[in-house]
DNA sequence: CGTTCTTTTCCATATTACATGAATTATGGA
DNA sequence: TCCATAATTCATGTAATATGGAAAAGAACG
């Protein structure tokens, strides 16, 4: 991934609406959230959740398919294993121990 | 770790200077670089640098200690790794298999 | 075709974040 | 004490971003 690409994923995660969305999306798993669940899940205007829905769209941490009437939106998370993976590239200043250290404690709850 | 301290977190590396600070960090590993350095390698004015450094010190992604005329700046992994599960927590709708496969993904290169 | 439901786009306003110059603090050496 | 180096703080003009109302677009259904 590019620096570009990873300020465009963090500066939309970086924001209280983008990012309870986005978890909502990641905890939804692959079956994903129409636009109005998440509205009414997150408590926003359907205004004000599309143009966040577009921000994390054109940072490609969402996409979305249409479904009848509603959009259905997903986490894509190759996209977060992207970006993940950016901000830890080369670290710990090569000393392997740390690393492997460092990525053990990141533990999945579910 | 709380939603305000993960926007804390994001708002801060969502920007280039900060992004690009914080990687030179992590890739120095535990001993760290002075304000100096980084003003140095990244090319930036010492004040703009200070300021940006004042913002990543607020989420705890960076911590200094005065070292003679120096500051040195160490990237603070601890907090890197909270948010990280922040962002990953209750992740894949409950599918153990999803999720293990996520981290396996994140390789780190060194 | 007209109605309803869902989502998106447009736009004006308000808020917030940013880089920078100038001044200030802190440290070490002459 | 005086000077040079290193880093920070502050005030400010400018730019980017968020918000919400109004209207429009897309889809299903009678």
């Amino acid at each position: 991934m590019e620096k570009n690409d990873a300020l465009l994923g963090l500066s939309a995660l970086a924001h209280e609406i983008r990012l309870d969305v986005f978890r909502l999306l990641i905890q939804a798993g692959p079956q994903g959230l129409t636009a109005g669940d998440l509205a009414r899940l997150a408590d926003i205007r359907p205004n004000t959740l599309s143009n966040n829905l577009n921000i994390l769209s054109a940072a490609d941490l969402v996409r979305s398919s249409r479904e009848g009437r509603s959009v259905r939106y997903f986490a894509q998370m190759d996209t977060m294993r992207d970006l993940l993976g950016f901000l830890l590239q080369d670290c710990c200043g090569g000393q392997v121990e740390l690393c492997q250290s460092f990525l053990d404690q990141i533990a999945c709850d579910c």
